[in-house]
DNA sequence: GTGGCAGTGTGATGGCCATCACAGACAGGA
DNA sequence: TCCTGTCTGTGATGGCCATCACACTGCCAC
């Protein structure tokens, strides 16, 4: 006998790998049976698209699995990358709270599941449970955070190498370090790369060559290995 | 006979201008007393400091009057201006309600009234009062919105010229126009708004004189009026 | 008044990097 | 197999703007 199907989402979210950072994981009981019956799951293929900038809110999206960029453009066809979203993130909140459009365009670059939940029913959910409203804020204040970062080194940096610098150090500070070496899986174009920390495709081709060149790092299909840590922080304050 | 120090605060919160987009105003009376008791005023002259960047949250600040510059800067003295507060807003409101350290420097640049929540009675009024999460989370919401934007502003521009009409444009959306004309009182110098937009004094100087030279706006003081909105929106284009 | 200080205006110079143009590399599909 | 499209590599060119340097203004304090 099958659990409804709603149980059975929720349940295949507990087995993400990031369970315990979870939006709604320690939530009491009959919260969580609230939130499994609102919630619908969907895969989507490469290329989708989950909301568009500009979209008025129509509710969030809890990833499963699957990486999503989430982008901002210009009239003229320039974009920016603000983030690429894993496993764990929860999409389209800011809007979904405060009513205003989605303020950028979610689209799927590795096939992706995920749960959605309306606008409607999630604010009614957040108005019964004042717990889950709290850790939404939270959510909210950690998207903030990472928003700034991104902030400073598009902002701060002086030249296109300080920011691609920045950039790889700031992944790097996720994933953990082996005896003074740092691999880091990266699944981005040049181009892409270059729309994150705001530079073309070719100063991020002539950039990688330069840090290779140096001795910075090494590039091996999609990782990139991180040779000379110290070296490349030492870009920072040229 | 007064009322209690913690009410009359409230008070004269209500007296705020912006009291209908107050955080915490329409509230039900147990809670709005409830925040009376944990509420503190101070005043703060200019050129005071609320909170520095890297500090860990103390609680929020809730502004009544005055004006608030908060900013981030790199370990070389370059310093990225995010957001001028005014009266009504909230601040620090991410870093307390997540517990990261304060992602920005909060400095008083007119005479400022505020008051504080520390964050364990802050984080204890939001447990309790799941109503007042909901708000927190919409105002988080909001101020992210407003940060995406200044991410555009600064990301998406080729030009320092674009930068600082879109800088413009962004303020004028708020002060409401009379006749073709837009006016609107900046008072941060040239210095404040190569911070704000990314580009050096020098080149702000620059750019007021070209944009006046080209009848686009009038500076007056402190105040700017807008003369051709339509041209100063083709330069976004270029 | 006069000194000092913060803010503004303006020229000269040089470097960084966007842009254009094209070539090679690699994968997947017909 | 070729072919087509996406991605990467590399040179040449030119423009924008940061930086340095210095003059000038206005304002406040003494």
């Amino acid at each position: 006998m099958r659990a409804p199907y709603g149980l059975e989402i929720i349940e295949s979210c507990l087995s993400c790998p990031h369970r315990e950072d979870r939006l709604f994981c320690n939530l009491p009981p009959p919260a969580v049976q609230k939130l499994a019956a609102i919630t619908s799951a969907a895969a989507y293929p490469k290329g989708a698209t989950l909301f568009v900038e500009g979209q008025s809110p129509r509710g969030v999206f809890i990833l499963c699995s699957g990486k999503v960029k989430l982008s901002t453009s210009s009239a003229d066809g320039r974009s920016l990358i603000l983030r690429i979203s894993e496993a764990g993130e929860v999409l389209g909140l800011p809007a979904t709270v405060t009513g205003k459009p989605y303020e950028l365009t979610a689209d799927v670059i590795e096939p992706t599941q995920a749960n959605f939940i309306s606008r409607a029913d999630f604010l009614l959910f957040l108005r019964e449970h004042g717990e889950a409203a709290l850790r939404v804020a939270q959510q909210l204040g950690e998207t903030y955070h990472s928003a700034i970062a991104e902030m400073r080194t598009i902002g701060l940096s002086h030249s296109a190498g300080e920011k691609l610098a920045r950039f790889l150090l700031d992944l790097s500070a996720d994933h953990d370090e082996g005896k003074g070496e740092v691999r880091l899986t990266l699944t981005l174009t040049h181009e892409e790369i270059g729309q994150m920390i705001g530079a073309s495709r070719e100063t991020v081709t002539r950039l990688f060559a330069d840090f290779k060149k140096k001795q910075l790092l090494q590039v091996k299909g999609s990782t990139v290995i991180i040779k000379n840590k110290a070296g490349l922080e030492s870009v920072l304050g040229a």
